[in-house]
Formats: structure tokens, sequence, C-alpha cells
DNA sequence: CGGGGAGTTGAATGCAGTCAACAAATGTGG
DNA sequence: CCACATTTGTTGACTGCATTCAACTCCCCG
């Protein structure tokens, strides 16, 4: 991990500030926010963020690459919770117990802004909207994790697959309008510890999705040039999916 | 569904205030908070409190009786998403999106104190400690969302029914102490919407959990006489499990 | 007393897991 | 730049858990 606290990027200029916290704040806000920014840290892919257990100190806002949310179980099997990408809010924690219950790894290299959690008291006081802006997103990412247990409680495994590969396309769109692929730097593995599925079992949806054309996915990116026609392998409506993508 | 908005009951003397929201706050703060409150209402078991695609104007705590919250699915299914129990915190949301992505029904006779959401506006310029208890009952609730994910994913039908009986139990036991059964109004059928699993299979998950002594179900009331030995086959330690309960 | 919801049982089907081996891609050091 | 090691992806055969369908019982409530 590397640590930038000179010089940092400007928030009025960010790229992402639109899908991000701050993005739920007006222009002239910011000035007020901007101060909560401690530093710029980069972590090259496989580095841990932080584990499960620890007490939260920092929060972070996810600037580029993806990062992995996951439980480690008893079995030695790990549940993945959710894949964070460029945008996400992570770890903020205030309540009395601060436990974190979960462990965050870099899935690529990722580069996060980093605010220690305790300026948010004072900042919070003065800046009331700020606590509406956690509050909505938080409300997204509890909307996410609503859509994550329906899908993968609901049966076939190949609605599941469709489900999370074109969640994750529509948001990586969304970011990077124009391109033809957007980048998917987790394996099939991963995949299947986030649906609770085998990595062989994947893979053969992973074919049966290709054979079908609805999907490519090689050199870490995805492909998919039939939303529609993904999207009703994934048992939901277009419209249903961009509401998901609403507010971050 | 009937509402009460005169003489309304003190926070102060409230027996479940310390397992909600208001249990976050100092009692001095109370006197700011409990304006906040506009009425107390009750709802007959199998009413809606409110539908997937509503605006959300009112947020409520469930003051006695048991809520599910859930989805409605393509195919008629529905997918519950949980069940909320006294103490829990409904129905908040405050972001530019503010349609629920769920509905609510009574599971047995209820009880809420209801808040009208644009009065949290002011109220929390004024005493930003309250932003903090809703964060921090929002964390508890992302909590659990994560454990329900985990314990879906995670294969064997009978580790998923006793993991969600055995959270059930231990949370209502921490409200009523002392007694040697918990309120159990949900069916089988409420159960197997829950985890992903059929009605019939759940009966055959319950019937095996019975013969084993781990537990017992009748008359809308659950029996756990071996918490430990209940908390193995859900695959999950006792001080995790406490862990789960805690801020709320 | 009759009706409907909830729970119970059995047999047959099928989706996804397991095990084992191999192929392809990626990364590392000599 | 090649040789080797490791990770990721692919294939096949076999097993088993959970679903499906259908019938039946129990119990509560009007």
């Amino acid at each position: 991990m590397k640590s930038n606290t000179k010089n940092l990027p400007k928030c009025q200029d960010c790229l992402i500030r639109s899908s991000s916290l701050f993005g739920e704040l007006e222009t002239e806000q910011l000035d007020k926010a901007r101060s909560l920014r401690s530093a710029q840290q980069t972590y090259e892919a496989g580095e841990y963020l932080y584990h499960e257990g620890d007490v939260s100190e920092k929060a972070f806002t996810l600037y580029s690459g993806w990062v992995t949310l996951f439980k480690n179980l008893k079995n030695g099997d790990r549940q993945i919770l959710r894949f964070a990408l460029p945008g996400d809010f992570l770890c903020y924690k205030v309540g009395k117990h601060k436990v974190i219950d979960h462990s965050a790894i870099a899935a690529s290299d990722v580069t996060l802004c980093t605010f220690p959690i305790d300026r948010f008291k004072q900042t919070i006081a003065e800046l009331p909207d700020l606590a509406f802006a956690i509050s909505s997103v938080t409300e997204t990412t509890t909307q996410r994790c609503h859509s994550a247990l329906t899908s993968i409680a609901s049966h076939p495994a190949e609605t599941k697959v469709a489900f999370l590969l074109l969640s994750l396309y529509v948001r990586e769109m969304s970011l990077s309008k124009g391109a033809e692929c957007v980048p998917f730097p987790i394996t099939q593995e991963d995949v299947g510890d986030a649906l609770g599925l085998t990595s062989i079992h994947v893979n053969r949806v992973f074919q049966s999705l290709r054979a079908q054309g609805l999907i490519e996915c090689k050199n870490r990116c995805l492909w998919v040039s039939n939303k529609k026609a993904l999207a009703k392998v994934a048992k939901i409506s277009l419209p249903e999916l961009e509401s998901l993508m609403v507010g971050i």
C-alpha cells in the first residue's frame, strides 16, 4: 500500500464524484466536506484493505479498480458479499460496536480516498446534509444487498450468474461510457463464491451463456452485446435494473 | 389499521427502547427526538404496512409483533428479505430516490410508532447524534443482511433453517427474557420463502431438527432447549451469534 | 359441522456438487 | 527468452440433495 497525503486532487474535478458519496452534496458544500479526506492510497491486487474483526477507523471512497468484500466461513470457504466498484463508499461504521463484519481485498490494483471516521462527527454537526448523503449511499447499498439476496435465493444457477454479470456490466458501463467492454478483474471462482456455486458449475454456466451469444469474457474484460437478452435470462427487466444503479 | 395520535406513551418508559433507534440516544436527548413521532398505529395480521414501489413518507419503529419484509418475483414467488422484530426501524429512506424496494406485511398483529420522514431533516440539524443513531441502526441491519446472504448461499438446507430459527429465537429471547419459549407467528412456507427452499423441504428439515430434540414448534411458539447444539447445526458459534444481536 | 390453511408423506425427476484429471493462461526466475 | 510453477479454466462420470407433483391429515375458525 502506498499513501499520498500531499497535493490531493480536487474533489470538484473528480471524474467519479457524481457516482460517489460527495455526488450527493452540492458543490458549495464540498468546501466543508473535503477536509474529511486525509489521503489517497493505492493497493495492489491481492492486498487486504481491512480484515474481518478490525475496528473501523477509516472509511474509503473507491476511486478506481474493484474491491472484493467477503466473510470467511468455518469450513474454509468464503462468502463474497459484493464487489465494490468505483464510487463505492466502504467501511463507514459509527455505531457503538465498530467491529467490521467482513474483510476487503483489492481485486485489481485500486486507488482510494481515505477518510478518518472520527472526523465525521464534527463535520455532520456543521453540515447536516452530509448525514443525508451517507444515508442515501447506505440505502443504495442495502438495496443492492436485497437484490443479491433475492437473486441468490432463487434457484437456477444460470439466472444468478446472468444477474450478477449484468449488474456489474451495467454499473461499470455507466462509469466508462462508450467503451465496448468493461474491466472484469475477477475469476470464475470469485463468481462462484459470490453466488454460492462451485467454480466448476459457474464454468458450465459461462459456457452456456457464451454459446447463446450473451456474453464474452476474456483478458479480464466482459462483453455484453445484447443487454436485453441477458436481462431476460437474469429474470429482471431493464428498467428494474437501472433503478438499482441510481443514487450512486 | 388503527391510528392513535393522542396521549402517546412516553418514550422514557418504553420497554423496548433499549433495542430500538432511541436506545442509541441519551435520555436527555429524547426530549428533542420524541417530537418526531406522530402516532402509534396498529395493524392486524396480514395487513400491508407499505408496498414495493411506494414513495416512503413515514418510518416506523416496531413496538410489538412481527413484520415480514419481502419482494415479489416475476414468477409469482416472493423472496422474504427479513422478519422485523420489536425494536426494528423500518422504511426510513432519505435519498433522492425514495421508492421503497420491498413490501411489508404484518406477520402477527403489530403496534408501531410512526415518524414522518420529513421531520428528520430539521431534527438532525439540531441533534446530530440522531444521525449517528440512525447510522448505527442501519449498520446492524446491513450486518444482518450480510449474515442472511451468507447463510442462504451456503448449501445444506438444515444449516440455513437452523441459522434462521436460532437467530429469531435469540433476538426474541433478548426481548422477553425468562420465558421458556418465544412467539413464532410465521409458517413453514414463510421460512421457505426466506431461505429459497420449498415449504415441503422446510417441513422435512423441521422434522429432522425436531427428531434431534433441537427445536419444538407449535401453537405459534418456538422452543429451543439447547442453543449450543442448534448453533452447531447452524454452523455458527454462540459468541458470533450474539455479536449479530448487539446495537439494537 | 364444514371449509380452508398449514402441515405431512411418498415417489420420481433433475440440477448442482464432488472427484479426478487435464489444458490453457499467466507469472517467475534463471 | 525460455523453462518451470502456479493459477485459472475445461471436461466427464457419478452422486445426492432439493424440487415437483399428488394425495392426504390435522387443526383452527366461522
